[in-house]
DNA sequence: TTTCAATTTTGTATTAAATATTATTTTATA
DNA sequence: TATAAAATAATATTTAATACAAAATTGAAA
């Protein structure tokens, strides 16, 4: 808990409790996870949570880049913990998002045709390796 | 006019008066227009358009391949019609989408630590060179 | 041509993510 | 302690997208 104080305040979040739970949820769930997700997590320990705090909290963490912003799903975002830049797969069959450790060439510069760039998605979709082999036939829209 | 019949018919899609129109306005505009914009455009010349049929003609070009499925915003998905494959910079200052012509290494293979992709997108997020130049100072949130 | 089924389009209602707004609570500080 | 600022909560609103049902159109067979 001590850590993820310090987590905070290295990026000038104050570390209120609820904020300091939503981390912990990351922290834990690492990767992709929705509001929707979380404030169903953040109920079993704050039952007076609102879903407006983790709208506003999502929306710092991610201001002061301590979260990444996926929208490679259409429906609605979800949020990135790791700290390791990475891309993402998605299977279209059973919906699974696999982080893609593969690195942009872009990064090392973070600049392309003169664009200055401050944040790096790649979106992979298709079938993903476990649907490949159990030959599995439900396709989602 | 024929050649747009052509087009769909090449994809198995039936040409009605709707999706010819909708066609003949992606190829015009090209890129990174919403259902909005389309069904704006189409408004025009369909008065009695709705935009349901807005919303399954670009699911049926989708699923066909015709078009390629933007979520680089999360507000709403945007229609990519260009045949060449490339990538996509937004500017969180001014909002604007930019084509960028880099090709995904992974494009050539179609598979990734076995996954089999159909479709890569790439974003960049950051500053457009036209912002950068200009020195603007509004932020887009 | 007529009939009938299948497809396409339209109109309306609904869903749900995200935001806006305001009130309440908590925290920091003078 | 008093007061202002920040954070949280509750409610209302917005809007992209979907669901559903009715109407219109199309295509094929008789």
């Amino acid at each position: 808990m001590d850590n993820l104080i310090k987590i905070l305040q290295s990026r000038n979040i104050h570390p209120s409790y609820q904020r300091l739970k939503i981390l912990e949820i990351l922290e834990k769930n690492k990767d992709h996870m929705n509001v929707n997700m979380i404030f169903e997590e953040l109920l079993k320990e704050i039952p007076t949570i609102s879903k407006t705090t983790v709208y506003s909290t999502l929306s710092t963490f991610a201001a002061k880049g301590l979260v990444h912003c996926l929208t490679i799903t259409p429906e609605e975002m979800k949020y990135d913990y790791r700290a390791k830049p990475h891309h993402h797969f998605l299977c279209t069959r059973c919906g699974a998002i696999i982080d893609i450790d593969v690195q942009c060439p872009y990064a090392d510069t973070m600049e392309i045709d003169g664009h200055s760039i401050e944040d790096i998605q790649g979106y992979f979709k298709g079938t993903c390796r476990e649907c490949l082999t159990h030959n599995k036939t439900q396709t989602l829209k």
